[in-house]
RNA sequence: GUGCCUAUAGCUCAAUAGGCGGAGCGCCUGACUGUGGCUCAGGAGGUUGUGGGUUCAAGCCCCACUAGGCACCCCA
């Protein structure tokens, strides 16, 4: 085959589409109802944003951009998350002076180089929801409750949230101070790339899958133990919160997520038929990632979700998406003249709103008939040359094999009387 | 980016020990000259992912590449 699809990249046929249409319209039913509003950031930004925004430690950044140099004067990339784009959307757009908090959230596609496997693309599309301007730990909640109300409105069950606080930037150094203290003298026995995770970015050795080293980490510090007055305030009010929502999370003190941002809460939620790549959904705050990228000192908290992974999971579990309106009337003819006639008819029809197919070519009765079954309409109109003499149409209701020749007049009333 | 597995018709898969590539579903046509679903019959559709190599002979053995899957890394 001389073309194939770019790797990592997939096409969504028109089977898959009535998922998608289930699941978008989900998003932004949802998200209208908690009051947010979308905000539609480019595809492309500068390279920096993203180096800035995410962190240029992260593996994001660090190894899974698609960048390039456009036209030897721009350094773009496409963009790997959404948030650095919405913060750069809301300070570029002044959005800082508008009522606090701004409510915002995205859907479309993003970009990671990565390589493929079950649940993981290079293009993969999310829907994103962000709540800028607040402190309130009710703004965590309201992000935990509309990632939660869109699965359950999915028809997923056993939703359990995975909960940490990764403090900040007063705390978040004296855990990761002691964190060093506590595993440095065990150094000999942390798995060799726990051992280099511990030199560079300690937080990672509590969420590691070595052998060796998991034994380690049932008396390692907790964050939860280090949080300074103000992010166990944050957290404890938080936890309450879910409480009273009756939404189940885990406290996880092994969750800590890859962005650099993150501050106070970050949490995840896990699918099913995810292979190894189990998260649904990751999120958190990120109280200074405005100020980071030039703005004004400004809190933050959002979520993303994977939406091919919210589908797979879907099939998995043998959720059903309801199917695609088709177009209700299908229109055979027999002959030139009654082409002609059918092709005004179906405009007609259509102008009145409803759904038509016309038969192509000049095929037997029997195959544009066995179209007509296929393509799932309800009712078949034919026109050959009897009704073309008669300014008539036969008229059959397929799912009941009745039928009757009327007056082209009165196709229309027909219609709406036989449809199902 | 690393390791392992896989690649045959549009789809799901067969092909004994290297020896003329098949089936089911789907598609087209007919039985039924103006009537769908069920049934029956016939037909189209392949450079066996791509490129090399070994051999009298390669879908099958060897190498590279491409793509997918699984496990890592990490994440949605």
């Amino acid at each position: 085959m001389k073309y194939q699809r770019v790797r990592g990249m997939q096409d969504l046929l028109p089977e898959d589409q009535p998922y998608w249409a289930h699941v978008e319209k989900a998003c932004h039913d949802l998200a209208g109802r908690y009051g947010f509003e979308r905000l539609e950031a480019p595809v492309l930004e500068s390279t920096d944003l993203f180096v800035r925004g995410v962190g240029d430690a992260t593996d994001i950044v660090s190894k899974e951009m698609y960048s390039f140099v456009d036209k030897g004067e721009d350094a773009l990339t496409l963009r790997p998350e959404f948030t650095a784009g919405v913060m750069r959307a809301y300070i570029e757009n002044g959005m800082g002076s508008r009522p606090q908090p701004q409510k915002l959230y995205s859907f479309g596609p993003i970009f990671r180089r990565e390589r493929p496997a079950k649940g993981r693309y290079r293009q993969f599309y999310q829907f994103n929801a962000e709540v800028i301007g607040t402190p309130d730990a009710l703004a965590d909640l309201e992000i935990m409750q509309i990632a939660h109300g869109l699965y359950s409105r999915l028809g997923f069950t056993n939703l359990v949230f995975q909960l940490n606080s990764t403090g900040d930037p007063e705390c978040k150094p004296r855990f990761i101070q002691a964190l060093r203290d506590y595993f440095t003298p065990l150094m000999d026995r942390l798995a060799p790339l726990d051992r280099e995770r511990l030199a560079k970015n300690p937080l990672r050795v509590l969420d590691t899958k070595e052998r060796e080293t998991l034994p380690l980490l049932a008396d390692a510090p907790r964050f939860v133990d280090y949080l300074n007055a103000a992010c166990a305030e944050h957290f404890a009010e938080l936890r309450a919160y879910l409480d009273d929502a009756g939404i189940r999370y885990e406290i996880n003190h092994r969750l800590v997520r890859g962005l650099d941002y993150y501050t106070k809460t970050v949490f995840e939620l896990w699918g099913e038929g995810l292979g190894a790549q189990g998260a649904l959904c990751g999120g958190g705050r990120y109280d200074g990632l405005i100020e980071a990228l030039g703005g004004a000192p400004t809190p933050g908290v959002g979520f993303a979700t994977g939406i091919e992974r919210i589908i797979m999971s879907m099939r998995e579990l043998g959720v059903q998406p309801a199917p695609l309106p088709r177009p209700d009337v299908f229109i055979a003819h027999l002959g030139p003249a009654a082409k002609r006639v059918a092709v005004q008819l179906a405009a007609q029809l259509r102008a009145e709103g409803t759904g038509v197919r016309v038969a192509f070519g000049a095929r037997s009765l029997k195959a544009q008939m066995k179209d007509a079954d296929r393509a799932g309409c309800a009712l078949a109109l034919l026109i050959g040359d009897d009704e073309v003499r008669d300014g008539t149409v036969t008229a059959r209701d397929l799912a009941h094999s009745e039928q009757a020749t009327l007056a082209r007049a009165d196709a229309a009333g027909w219609i709406r009387a036989h449809l199902p």
